[in-house]
DNA sequence: ACTTTTGTTAACCAAACGGTTAAACTAAAT
DNA sequence: ATTTAGTTTAACCGTTTGGTTAACAAAAGT
């Protein structure tokens, strides 16, 4: 019982830190809000995870995995261009509808400490690009899609994923939309983003 | 002499405030590095403004303001669709170039406090797109543009300017590339964004 | 049976934090 | 020359913060 005890403990002070420190932040987060979110001691974190900073790291790196393994794993199988960005698309909203803090909290943090990317690009974890940019190269020079830049390709397929829910604020009031409405153009977007994309590089004949 | 004193030192508080807070945001802000960085005590700071919100609130209307009148007043004028978007596109990122911290800063608060909009939206500041979604309705209507809803193409246009800004520590990471080659894809990106917009949208004859 | 290890808590601590106070300084106004 | 108002500072204050300690409880190992 101790075993299962322990687990259970760790467990939910892994998953208080995540809502704590993916709604706040490192610098806004406090310990105390963790543990009694997990319904223990405040020492008991310490116990566990010696300081604020390796339980952050436990949970960013977590998050972090999570974000990176999903992007990989689509842009690299070798499938037509059209084939990988629908699915790229549609499955990437899909997974950040899911998880709606994991964008912003990711981003926010690698701004405030881009040292954390070169400790985790050594080490693991962050997806190669370079099938695909073959893949746009050769498309290119096939003249089989608009000349681009494969990494601009990249930045804008990525833009247009997942912008909308780091800048939901700012956009629910541009668009002067309530949750409900906001939350069905998300769905769209599962679909509309790769017609966008496709659109603008696809050439007619 | 103690006018210009004055305004001096109120003016190097909110230069040193909006450099801190910009980069640490208002949790990570320490009034003390603000002192520091003004070359003021820090009792200076509590005297031209009463306290850390308050100081804060300054900093980020201004920035919000700075934002979002440079987007109103280039979306509704009555110019051609491709006209207004290149124009757009190339102001705009060529103004978050001269203020890279800005796109961060703006979201990050938002997100953690979104209630600041709404003190905004009622008195000011926020621009209106009105002028801009009846262009494009009306294009859709006419068979000039491929059919859109003005909403997305609006959120496509802010992410594919701004999200290379907010996401740059992980974009350059997954695109491989160093510091001078990232600016100068942002560079190109002026003129870039809007061609991939207009592609997108456009119809072929 | 008892000793060791592991899990948990209340109480505590030093440092850092935002903010205040009271006094000193400055320079223009009387 | 003295008052007055605005500016600046050093020292201080109460609170919050991340982290520690010591005691205790419950298994696990022997």
């Amino acid at each position: 019982m101790t075993k299962s005890k322990d687990t259970n403990t760790e467990n939910s002070i892994l998953e208080a830190a995540k809502s704590v420190f993916q709604r706040k932040g490192m610098a806004g987060a406090r310990m105390q809000e963790i543990a009694d979110k997990a319904g223990i001691n405040k020492a008991l974190l310490h116990y566990y995870f010696r300081s604020k900073q390796l339980l952050f790291d436990m949970v960013f790196k977590q998050a972090f995995k999570m974000m990176s393994k999903k992007i990989a794993t689509i842009l690299n199988t070798d499938e037509d261009l059209d084939v990988k960005i629908k699915k790229f698309t549609y499955e990437y909203i899909s997974f950040v509808i899911k998880h709606p803090y994991l964008p912003n909290f990711i981003l926010q943090e690698l701004n405030n400490n881009p040292d954390f990317l070169k400790k985790m690009s050594e080490s693991e974890a962050v997806p190669g690009f370079s099938v695909f940019k073959n893949q746009i190269r050769y498309l290119v020079k096939e003249n089989k899609i608009k000349p681009i830049d494969p990494n601009q390709l990249i930045i804008n397929i990525m833009a247009l994923s997942v912008f909308p829910f780091v800048g939901k604020p700012l956009l629910k009031t541009f668009t002067n939309m309530s949750e409900d409405d906001y939350q069905l153009l998300l769905e769209e977007r599962k679909t509309e983003v790769a017609n966008f994309i496709i659109n603008a590089i696809k050439i007619e004949q």
